[in-house]
DNA sequence: CGATTCATTGATACACTTCAACAGACGTGG
DNA sequence: CCACGTCTGTTGAAGTGTATCAATGAATCG
C-alpha cells in the first residue's frame, strides 16, 4: 500500500492498460472485459494544490483513483477545528460506493489528477464483477489499518514522537522505490505545510514548527528550505517516534 | 477462562436462523444453505471479562462474530501507553481475512460469547460466496468511516466532547435495536471501566472521572450506580459532543 | 471480614495552545 | 525596479487543559 510510482514520462490516456496505477488501484484485478467496460464509464479531471475535489455533504456523483499527486481526506468542526483523517495516494480510491453523500472533505495539497467512474455504474458493476469488490474489501482493510496506526499517535504520542512519526512516514515512502541504506541517511521533499502538518497531528502549527526546530536543534534531522529534509542518523529519528524497533508502520 | 462450549450448551444454538445477530452481522445477506456451510465451520466460544480474546501478533486461527457483550480492540506501547482502536459490539466482526497474523489485541471487556469460524475455509467461502463478501464489504467501510470520526475526536476534540461523544455512540447503539423516544431520553448500561474509557478517548483515568462528574452535576446526564446512564434532554448531550446537529455517527 | 478492584477528589506540574509580533519568499502592478 | 500585499514559517510570553502524584472512598467477593 502507498507505494509512490515512477512520475508519468507518458500522457494518461483513455486505456487502462497504459494507467500507470492499474497495479495497484481498484482495477488491479481486472480482466481486459472488465477494463474494458470500466473504460466507458471513466473520465479524467485535473486538480490544482489546494483545490477542494468533494466537500462533505456533496452528492457523489462520482468515485475514482488518484493517478498522480497527493490529496488529503479531512472533516471540519463548526467552529473550524480539522482534522486530517488520511492521505489520497496514487492509486488510492477515492469516494464510498454505496454512500449518496461524502462524509469527509478531499482536498488537492499538490496537482492531482484523478480517474472518475460515474458511481451508479460502477457500483453496479461492482455487484456482478468479484475481482473488483475483492480488491475494493483488501484496498478498505488497509485504510482501516492504517486509520487504526494514526489512532494510537493521536491519542498517545507527545508533539514531537508525533512530528518524528509523520517524517518517518512521508520519508520511507519517498524513498520506498529506491530503498537507502540505513546507515546513510535519507532525503526527501515535505510537501505539505506546517498547517497541514498540524491538520494530521493534531497539533497546532506553532507547535510542529517548534518541534521541528527542536529535532533539528538535537541534530536528529536536517533542513535546507524549510520544506527538504535530511535525515543521517535514520535509527534516531525512529527512537524519536516511539514505535517499537520494527516501525510498525505498513508502507 | 477460554471455555470452549458445545453449540448446544448455552441458549444460543448452533442455528444460524436462530441467532440474535444474524441480521446485522457478517451472514447477515446469507441464504439458507450458505447458513448451513457457516453452520460446519463454526463453534461458540466464551470469555470472562478482562480476557484477552487475540494478542497482537497471534497467528490467526479463525475469525467471527461477537454475539454478546463488549470487546475491545487495542494497541499498546513498549512503555505502556495504550490507545484502543475499536469497540467490538454484539454482531461486529473480529479478525482480518487474508491476514496470517493479528495486528492489535482483542479483550473481552464484559463477559463475551464469540461465534467463531475457522479462518481458512472462512476465507474460502468468502471467496465463493458474494453475499458474504458484500456483507463484509459494507461492514469494513462502517468500520472505517468509524475509526475516521474516532481520529477527530482524538486529535481535535476537548475532554468533555470526548466523554459526550462516547456516550452518545454507546447509547445510541445500545437502543438502536429498540428504538427511543428522543424527547423522552434514553438509558443505557456503560460497560467501560473508567480506565477502558480513558484508552479509548486518549485520556487518563481521572479526566474521565472528573469530565463524566462535571456533565452529571451540569444536569447533562445522571447516574445509577457509576456505569447506569440516563441522558433526559437528548440534543443537550450532543450539544456538548461538538459535533453539528445530525451527529455524524452511524450506527 | 480483609482484600481487591474501581472510582472520586485534591494539589501541583507541565505540555501544548493561544495570542502576538516579526521575518523571509514570492508575485503583482504601478 | 521598488512598494505592496500575501502566504508561510519562526519565535516569544502568557494562559490553560490535562496529566501526574497521592490519598481516600465505595463496591464486590471469597
Amino acid at each position: 500500500m502507498n507505494i509512490d510510482i515512477p512520475a508519468l514520462n507518458t500522457k494518461i490516456g483513455d486505456k487502462c492498460a497504459d494507467c500507470p496505477i492499474h497495479h495497484r488501484a481498484v482495477c488491479a484485478y481486472c480482466e481486459k472485459s472488465e477494463l474494458m467496460m470500466l473504460e466507458t464509464m471513466k473520465s479524467y479531471s485535473n486538480y490544482a494544490a489546494g483545490d477542494t475535489i468533494i466537500m462533505a455533504g456533496d452528492n457523489m456523483k462520482f468515485v475514482g483513483s488518484v493517478v498522480t499527486g497527493v490529496a488529503s481526506l479531512s472533516q471540519t468542526m463548526e467552529d473550524g477545528r480539522r482534522q486530517m483523517v488520511g492521505l489520497l495516494l496514487p492509486s488510492d480510491f477515492v469516494g464510498r460506493p454505496g454512500r449518496e453523500y461524502a462524509s469527509f472533505d478531499v482536498v488537492a495539497t499538490t496537482p492531482v489528477t484523478l480517474c472518475k467512474f460515474e458511481r451508479k455504474p460502477f457500483e453496479k458493476m461492482l455487484e456482478s464483477t468479484p475481482q473488483l469488490r475483492e480488491r475494493m474489501l483488501e484496498m478498505v482493510l488497509d485504510e482501516l489499518d492504517a486509520a487504526r496506526e494514526w489512532m494510537l499517535l493521536l491519542g498517545r504520542k507527545t508533539a514531537r514522537e508525533k512530528i518524528a512519526s509523520l517524517l518517518m512516514i512521508i520519508g520511507k515512502r519517498q524513498n520506498s522505490l529506491s530503498p537507502f541504506d540505513m546507515n546513510s541517511g535519507m532525503k526527501f521533499e515535505l510537501s505539505l505545510t506546517r498547517e497541514a502538518m498540524a491538520d494530521y497531528l493534531g497539533l497546532t502549527l506553532e507547535t510542529v514548527s517548534r518541534q521541528i526546530n527542536a529535532l533539528k536543534k538535537d541534530g536528529v534531522i536536517e533542513l535546507e528550505k524549510k520544506r527538504h529534509v535530511i535525515v543521517k542518523d535514520f535509527t534516531r529519528l525512529l527512537d524519536e517516534t516511539g514505535d517499537d524497533a520494527d516501525g510498525g508502520y505498513v508502507i
